[in-house]
RNA sequence: UCCCCGGUAGCUCAGUUGGUUAGAGCAUCUGACUGUUAAUCAGAGGGUCGUUGGUUCGAAUCCAACCCGGGGAGCCA
């Protein structure tokens, strides 16, 4: 419990969370009416404060008359500040209720335009009015979910001895083709937001050993699926001496801590999602390692004729998947449907060390990762092979000509782990203000 | 960029051999009710049927173009 700086005459102030600890006592609570239901002289009042909602009873002749009326036709979503002594009370949703004893209506609020009617989906209403469908118990548990799978994220790499260090937004050139860049004006000049601060991780990785990199991502693909935004975000840590084992090791105990850590905190949440948290908390080590061999020779065993030396698609993707109950990982691809910078098999030089991570259920690819290339020749061939202008990326080749060394780490797009965890359908309810092909706003 | 689906009240939708004044639920407004749980009950207001053009005595309905949105593919995290 808090105590009031600004109306100190009213009692302390209490999250609905913490109410049951304060049975008998008489609180303030503070927040937006969630719904209204009258019985004549008894008015239910559901107040939402974001830690929760109670229900708020005020019996006529508690307060006077005229504001009994007023609220009795208050509309959803006023701003209150609730007096009353909290009870325990069976018939009350979540077991306490608050007698009411005064109210303080903050701000009248208008007819609110998301109403019982409107269903999930309504995609195009409610993304319209994002900034107020966040208020709704779905969005908001999702959103607390996103916030502890961050701080997940953050805790596993620096309890590990790494560092962040996040990458410019503003990029000067493209690593792999300007089509799916976002140009600005950078005082007269191209610039590019960026798709991945992979390469300056690397760099840092030189400096710093083990780093990591989390921010912002932008992708002007126009991709409309649910597993697609054009902005998101991303964590991509990069490790100085990592082999492909190393970099696939890493990235399981990274899956299963984040897993486990937000479970921990955020079991109420994920079942108001209707989540299985038990199934979830399966997902222990060692997840299954498959060759890009094996994995076409899977497709073709099971009826989905392949051919070696494609990437894989979206359905292609999903008969994989459904073998294991466990995210897969896929190792080892064809090097010519991968980036220039990875490391080739020394034992078999048609494929790059590289790794995808498929998250069960349909949720696609959740990370993408590899051994970098660190052989100074090899990579100036790959910019010729590829087309790249060398001089954008000297900076990146002295990194193999002041001390190469073994060198790897992944991406992983938060809102797909986000959007698995909670078994959300579509990706764009896993962000705050998701930016799409056609949506910018609100 | 390609394929599929859609656009009728604030929201969700119904509305065909083309035919009076375009309907329902929720929301809103008015009223009733001392334990409601998506409260219930009675009443009221609310429409450029996406836009433009065409066919027709007559178009929400048929045709064309366009606009907007949704789902998927490709690509990716």
């Amino acid at each position: 419990m808090t105590t009031t700086t600004a109306d100190s005459d009213l009692p302390a102030i209490c999250r609905v969370n913490q109410l049951p600890a304060h049975v008998g006592s008489t609180v303030t609570v503070q927040g937006w009416l969630n719904n209204r239901r009258s019985s004549g002289k008894l008015l239910f009042l559901q107040l939402r404060d974001g830690s929760g909602t109670v229900q708020a009873v005020l019996y006529k002749g508690a307060v006077e008359d005229s504001q009994f009326k007023e609220l009795d036709a208050l509309p959803q979503e006023s701003s209150l500040e609730i007096v009353g002594e909290v009870k325990e009370d069976a018939r009350s949703p979540g077991g306490v209720e608050l007698s009411v004893t005064a109210v303080r209506v903050v701000g009248l609020a208008e007819p609110y335009p998301i109403t019982k009617g409107v269903d999930t989906d309504s995609t195009a209403f409610l993304m319209d009015h994002r900034h107020l469908w966040l208020r709704s118990s779905r969005q908001a548990a999702t959103l607390r979910i996103r916030s502890r799978v961050i701080k997940a994220i953050r805790d596993f790499f620096d309890s590990d001895g790494f560092t962040c260090v996040d990458g410019p937004i503003f990029t000067p050139a493209a690593c792999e083709g300007t089509s799916t860049l976002f140009e600005v004006d950078y005082f007269g000049d191209p610039a590019y937001l960026t798709q991945s601060s992979q390469l300056y991780a690397e760099a840092a990785a030189m400096a710093l050993g083990k780093v990591y990199t989390f921010g912002p991502t932008f992708r002007a693909e126009k991709s409309k699926t649910r597993r697609h935004l054009t902005e998101f975000w991303m964590v991509e840590p990069e490790v100085a001496f990592a082999r492909l084992d190393d970099v696939m090791d890493l990235a399981e105990n990274f899956l299963v801590s984040i897993i486990s850590e937000t479970i921990g905190d955020c079991r109420a949440d994920l079942e108001l999602l209707d989540r299985d948290c038990d199934k979830l908390l399966k997902m222990v080590r060692p997840f299954p390692r498959i060759s890009y061999d094996e994995a076409v020779e899977m497709l073709n065993d099971n009826g989905h004729p392949f051919e070696w030396g494609n990437d894989f698609g979206a359905p292609d993707e999903e008969v994989l998947t459904k073998l294991f109950d466990k995210p897969l990982l896929v190792h080892r691809f064809p090097a010519q449907v991968k980036a220039f910078y990875m490391k080739r098999d020394p034992d078999d030089d048609r494929v790059a060390l590289c790794v995808d991570v498929l998250a069960p259920e349909g949720y696609g690819e959740i990370i993408g990762g590899s051994e970098r290339a660190d052989d100074l020749q090899f990579l100036l061939d790959q910019i010729k092979a590829h087309d790249l202008p060398q001089e954008a990326f000297e900076w990146y080749l002295d990194l193999r000509r002041y001390g190469t060394v073994p060198h790897g780490g992944f991406g992983l797009g938060l809102e797909r782990m986000v959007a698995w965890l909670c078994g959300t359908h579509h990706i764009r309810e896993c962000i705050p203000f998701p930016r799409m092909l056609h949506r910018i706003y609100p």
